[in-house]
DNA sequence: ACTGCCACCTGCCGGC
DNA sequence: TGCCGGCAGGTGGCAG
């Protein structure tokens, strides 16, 4: 489900009800959503901690503890946390339960399986989580042309692949490398080798643009991340490229295309990319 | 090291 | 109605 974006949106939602919580106990139902360490230790040394803050880095939600360790968390395709009374009936797909000690427990609920726990203690330096390889937290200061420029060297892979790659650029997802490569009107197959620097500072510009305006609108619309659904909803009328194949381009009115890159469904305006 | 391809899962949708 | 293939916003591992 979630990019960058989306993701940011859920950081805040467990900030505002996690912080300060203490866990009472741990229901894991599926054990291999806990990825590290063994799913009885992971009960075991997570029931009593308390929650300091909740942090993101690029997709990866970073659930951090008073004692120093931290609770990481994935949601990869489908993962949904969600903080509800304790009361609330449990839905279908729910994986791992946090009782909390307010009457209220964190459930995460992931209808395909793929996200993951790992609890990591204060000093833990194994990155079994992947964090240590990622890429530039694109929003940050330290990212730039330079620093795409740099991280693309010479690949021949299209762009769009190397722009999925969370090691070259961190958060990144399908939906957002498409608009990203929209508004930068450069054509997702492009191999990155083959970029001008000017057509590197657009891209680079434009990830910057794109990720901070949807995080800025996920922010305004925090209450669609609803306890009662338990979905939120991206606005599909802000995407102006993705899922949009037939339907004419905002900038020249020519019909959009769906192609596959990398086997991942890609879309763009074969008249005003290039 | 890079690249392509598959696996991991469940559910939904459109076509026959 | 029902079955079947294709598809889904992510990533790790494998082979070449």
């Amino acid at each position: 489900m979630p990019e960058l974006p989306e993701v940011e949106g859920v950081r805040h939602y467990l900030d505002r009800l996690l912080t300060g919580r203490t866990v009472t106990a741990v229901t894991v139902v599926r054990p291999k959503i806990i990825a590290h360490p063994a799913p009885e230790v992971f009960v075991i040394r997570l029931t009593g901690q308390t929650f300091a803050g909740v942090e993101r880095r690029a997709k990866f939600l970073l659930l951090r503890l008073t004692d120093g360790g931290t609770l990481v968390l994935h949601l990869r395709m489908t993962g949904l946390p969600l903080v509800v009374p304790t009361d609330a009936p449990q839905k279908k797909h729910t994986q791992v339960i946090l009782n909390l000690d307010n009457s209220t427990e964190l459930r995460y609920l992931d209808q395909r399986q793929f996200g993951r726990f790992w609890l990591l203690e204060k000093n833990e330096h194994d990155d079994c989580t992947g964090l240590a390889k990622l890429g530039p937290e694109p929003l940050s200061r330290a990212f730039g042309p330079k620093k795409l420029a740099a991280a693309l060297g010479g690949r021949k892979c299209p762009i769009k692949t190397c722009l999925l790659d969370q090691h070259t650029v961190a958060g990144i997802g399908n939906i957002y490398a498409d608009e990203i490569l929209f508004a930068a009107r450069i054509k997702p197959d492009r191999p990155a080798c083959a970029l001008s620097p000017a057509e590197l500072s657009r891209i680079a510009r434009e990830i910057k643009q794109i990720l901070a305006a949807a995080v800025a609108k996920d922010c305004l619309s925090i209450s669609e991340y609803d306890v009662q659904h338990g979905v939120e909803q991206r606005d599909a009328e802000k995407l102006l490229v993705y899922g949009r194949a037939g339907e004419p381009c905002v900038r020249c009115g020519m019909p959009l295309v769906r192609t596959v890159i990398g086997q991942r469904s890609s879309y763009y305006c074969p008249h005003c990319q290039h």
